[in-house]
Formats: structure tokens, sequence, C-alpha cells
DNA sequence: TTGTTATTGAAAACCATTTCCATTAATAGA
DNA sequence: TCTATTAATGGAAATGGTTTTCAATAACAA
């Protein structure tokens, strides 16, 4: 490993530097955790597998940094309804993982499916065109979620 | 107008009845500002609107109505992202003026749209019938936003 | 009319997120 | 490599939408 530079080699250095933002430790250490986690991580989710390996990064700075690549389009910020926004890395709809989200209002737990996800992401496609033309936005980004009880949850009625 | 049972006589009176709810003087007029509003509510307009002709009814009453209204099916929770639920009269994904949203994450400003609703609305039902079969889920809602930015916002880049 | 108990209002608590501000560190330029 | 600039940071405090608490009230079954 390199001395000094061992920052700056992901392939997200150039979309950073690019907007003028500086790559720091702290972006660097939440984009990985959110690059190779599991999924929909909460900003004290993020911070609590953080923090023991960096215990000089604060919460603020994390949810600045979130604030920042949400922007930068490279994570989504979901809402699932229970009271904090969670996280994801973004694939872009046209990406090879692109998901949209079946939520429990019972129990929280959120599945993410693939399927139909070609018939859906055709469909949205033309509407986004449409909508974009008729109301004149320019569109970038959706959101599909099917809310509903799991198995568990039905049964406990 | 008749003395005494002045309220009662919405056709929503059963369905509250039917689930062990009383009817309220606070809860019928949530409602009817619901009803006939424009839309996408936050607690806060519904407690300014009732406010000059029910002084008397507080906004924590604003938010325990909401909750009741919308676990009964009879308004929408939504988020735009703007920090704060907003709420919008049902009208059940078989309704007349079922709509999706468009969001300007500019300026917040919202609009529904009917356009291509058939087309999604075939598509969501048989996505919601295999999503439902495949992950044993009871579906009972969806929702679909497109976010950008409209020309406004757009254009003062 | 009366008793039971769901509902209410006001104030306080909650808690995710944001703001403040003095300090630190990433980076461009010498 | 060293230095100056200023974006980024962390901790504490503030914010603000929503929820909780609890004694008082009112809906409604009998
Ligand atoms: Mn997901
Ligand atoms: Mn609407
Ligand atoms: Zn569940
Ligand atoms: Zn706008």
């Amino acid at each position: 490993m390199p001395r000094g530079e061992c920052r700056g080699q992901g392939w997200w250095h150039g979309k950073f530097r690019g907007c003028g933002y500086r790559l720091t430790l702290g972006r660097e250490a939440i984009l990985e955790v959110l690059a190779k986690s599991e999924k929909h991580l909460s900003a004290e989710d993020i911070y609590m597998k953080i923090h023991p390996r960096h215990p000089n990064i604060g919460l603020t700075t994390i949810y600045r940094t979130l604030d920042v690549l949400s922007s930068l389009g490279m994570i989504y910020k979901l809402d699932f309804g229970d009271g904090r926004a969670r996280y994801e890395f973004a694939e872009g709809p046209k990406g090879a993982h692109h998901h949209h989200h079946l939520v429990c209002t019972g129990c929280n737990r959120v599945v993410d499916y693939t399927d139909f996800i070609d018939e859906e992401v055709e469909l949205l496609q033309q509407t986004e065109k449409g909508l974009g033309k008729k109301y004149n936005f320019k569109i970038n980004n959706h959101i599909i979620q099917f809310y509903g009880l799991c198995e568990k949850c039905s049964g406990k009625k």
C-alpha cells in the first residue's frame, strides 16, 4: 500500500473532485459502508458501523455527507415511514440491480424486488417522457413502493 | 337544520362507528376540510383551516385523527421530502380520481397527474398480485412518485 | 339521565436532523 | 516539499414536527 496517497483511488474519486468536493476520510468511509453493506441504512446505522474504526467521525458529518452523496446521485434517500431516512447505494435506473420496494407496515420489513422490474421500468420511462413534456419537468428519479402486511404481521391480526 | 343530531349524517358515519370509533366534532371537521380542500395538507395546514371556526380543537387532536383516518384508509399520508407529512383524501386505487405525483425537488411543488394512470394501474395490479404471492404479502397500497425540477427551478440553475 | 370509557387539550417530552462556530485538514500553488 | 486558502469537521446546542402524559370532557349504550 503506497504511502500518503492511500485514498483517492476509488472509482468515485473523479465524481467527487469533478464537482469541487474534497475527498475526505469520512466521505470515503461512508461510501464504503454503503457500497458493501446490506441495504437501507439510517444515518445512525452508518455511524455505528463506522465508529469502531473511525471514532473521530461524528454523526453530523454522516448527515452532511449523505446529503452530498444524495445530491450527486450516488445514493438514494428513502422513506419507509419509520421516522428516519434510510439510504442505499444507487445503481441508476438503467443499472443492473435497479429494484423497487415492498414494505410491511406492520414490522417495517422491506423487500427489494426485481420481479416485473423490466415492464415497470419500460412503462416508467414512457410515463417519465410524457410527463416531462406535458408539465415541463426535468425528471431524474422515481419511486415505486408497495405497502402491505407480511405473512407474519398479517397472521397476528 | 335539525336540533341535536347535526352530526352523524355524513356517509362516513358508518365507517367510523363500524370500527368502534366515536364520531366527534373534531373528526368531522378534519374530514370535511380534507374532503373539500385542494390537496396535500399538513397537520398544521389543517389546524389553521379549522381553528377560526373551532378554536378549541388542538393540534394534538389533528395528529391523532389523521392517524385514525389513515389507518381506516380514508386518507393517504404522503411524504414529499419537505420534512412534514402531508395528507390527502383517499379515492382508492379503483376510484375515479386515483392519481400519482410529480414532485419538484427545487420548490416542492407537487403535480397530481392522471396521465398514463390506466396503464400504470393495470401494470401495478399485475405486479401487486405477483409480489403478493411470491413474498406472501397482503398488499393494500402503493406509491408512485416522480422527482425532478419544474420549469422555473430548472431555469434558475 | 347516567355510567362507562374513548377522546380531548395543553404542556412537556421526544428525537431525527440542522445549525453554530471554533478547529482541522484537503488541496492548489509556490 | 512547504504554505496559504478555505472547505470540511465535530461537539454542543437549537430546531421543529410529532408523540406522550394526564386530568378533564364528552360520545353513546343502556
Ligand atoms: Mn432497496
Ligand atoms: Mn395528490
Ligand atoms: Zn411485517
Ligand atoms: Zn420547482
